[in-house]
DNA sequence: TGTACATCAGTGAACGCGCGTTCACTGATGTAC
DNA sequence: TGTACATCAGTGAACGCGCGTTCACTGATGTAC
């Protein structure tokens, strides 16, 4: 009997939220900000989301849940694996340029620190993309051509460098320019991993 | 005329500090954890740092000083290109290990914010040893045996993954093995910015 | 060598502000018969 | 088809707590002559 009237106040307030750390930061991301931005009571929001740390852990995961996708669906039609990690690389850089508030939380993290329930929700909306990566990389690695390494590791090589590279440019670093990066760092990225 | 009664004061409450935020992190991190853990009163807190922004940009700066010194001191004596960056990428993971708290501290990076004062002074603790990194590679690439990228490309290359590493760590990551990545990362990153 | 004095260093109670959260309530929606 | 009713959705003023910061003050240190 879940009425769908409160499936549009959920994305109002997910999207008001974003919109919120866009403009004022981790400083002004607060429960008073994110019902003036979209209209929407403070007990509404409770009723939604229980905390304002579960709405956090929701916005997280929907970001994450988009960066995920973008990741997915450049590299898992790519035939040959070089091809494949440079549009991963370059997806993930893409993903920052095109959809800068996403990327900004994401990776503003003190939300990183979510407590069990909430760590659990944002597990359900990246496991299952990981899954898919690693799935697609598998037989690169059995016939030899990507080296073969614990996935956690393989992870963190190919998404440390652009993740890096997306922090700075984030923080406003002015020497982290990111189509330099998209030209340069796939290729570089792609070493670290083949046979 | 400055007493140096006041340096002893300033070592107690960096010391306190990085404590306070080892025990109960970012949550628990302010002014009145930080003075009763130190046994310093508030207002000389105010009179060393100006603000508690300002004390978490100097243990800022200490704790990465510290870490950039393990990479200059790791990676300069190395007669190699290729020994260094293993050397670089050895030492990075071993001052998490070594250093948690430290690690810890400049990982959780809502800090890393800082109005533009505070920035200098990181700056200033920071890139003198990037610089002496710089120096050391730069005879590598002219030989022609690394690859000739922008400065901070380079750096994100070499960072990015032990980066990535001690972050997942941190964040108390089951399927992240610090020791494993020491003895697999520093190859696959030595590939990535060989020629 | 001893005293005066300016400055540095340190104290801790108190303040105001803004945060996350609650709650008694009203209104809307969908199901039952 | 229409009415009754349970549940979901939404309201917004109010609350208490803990945060960073202040300030009037005392004590310690080092320099001047």
């Amino acid at each position: 009997m879940k009425q769908q009237r409160g499936e549009q106040t959920v994305r109002r307030l997910l999207d008001a939220a974003l919109a919120v750390h866009a403009a004022h930061g981790s400083e002004g991301f607060t429960v008073h900000a994110v019902t003036a931005a979209s209209g929407v009571s403070q007990g509404s929001l409770y009723h939604h989301f229980g905390s304002f740390d579960g709405l956090s852990a929701a916005l997280y995961a929907r970001c994450m849940g988009e960066l995920m996708d973008a990741l997915v669906g450049a590299t898992t039609p790519a035939r040959t694996a070089r091809d494949g990690v440079h549009a991963l690389v370059v997806a993930y850089l893409r993903f920052v340029a095109d959809h800068t508030a996403a990327a900004r939380f994401i990776h503003s993290t003190p939300w990183l620190t979510f407590a069990p329930p909430h760590a659990a929700l944002v597990a359900a909306a990246k496991a299952p993309r990981v899954e898919r990566l690693l799935e697609w990389v598998r037989p690169h690695v059995e016939a030899g051509r990507v080296v073969d390494l614990p996935a956690p590791l393989m992870e963190i090589l190919v998404v440390g460098p652009p993740g890096e590279a997306a922090r700075r440019w984030l923080a406003g670093s002015p020497d982290v320019d990111l189509e330099q990066a998209v030209a340069l760092l796939p290729e570089q990225v792609w070493r670290s991993v083949k046979a």
